[in-house]
DNA sequence: GCCAACGTTGGC
DNA sequence: GCCAACGTTGGC
């Protein structure tokens, strides 16, 4: 089993509009090295971060598990969604997804501040200068470092 | 294939 | 709203 962290702007898709649903589709990935990471890389019953960012707090807020492995993002292929995109073909789609399941939300949020601060997080993907990746694996190490912080 | 211009992400 | 750091696009 691999874990992973997840970015969401919490106005459009917060941990609490997970924990709602239940199970959720992660679309509108438009990025080729996040989308390879959830085609080639997340299994069924992973684990994954849900971060909270463009927000007053942002950090990691809590887990949820991959529900369903990769398929083509639907909203890829809807006009009037704002993912659109007109070149992705439905015969031969571009952007993938996958669906995530709620499992819990952390009592606080665990800051990116805080976990700047956190010496065994020290090369963690998240924290690299200029990182834009709304995917990306974390280590078992760095994932039980975040977890000691809640 | 180079690279300038442009667009996006995301912290602050 | 600013801006650094990328990624993408398109002319050549």
């Amino acid at each position: 089993m691999a874990y992973w962290l997840m970015k969401s702007e919490p106005d459009t898709f917060s941990i609490d509009d997970l924990r709602k649903l239940g199970v959720a589709g992660w679309d509108g990935v438009r990025n080729y090295q996040a989308r390879n990471f959830m085609r080639d890389g997340m299994k069924k019953g992973d684990k994954v971060f849900f971060y909270h960012s463009s927000c007053p707090e942002p950090g990691i807020v809590g887990i949820a598990t991959v529900a369903r492995e990769a398929y083509p993002d639907p909203t890829a292929f809807d006009s009037k969604s704002p993912y659109y995109d007109p070149k992705s073909d439905p015969q031969k789609p571009i952007w993938m997804g996958v669906d995530v399941k709620f499992v819990r939300r952390f009592k606080r949020v665990i800051s990116l501040e805080e976990l700047k601060q956190e010496p065994r997080l020290d090369g963690f993907t998240l924290l690299r200068r200029g990182n834009r990746l709304s995917v990306m694996p974390v280590s078992e190490e760095h994932w039980n470092a975040v977890l000691e912080l809640e």
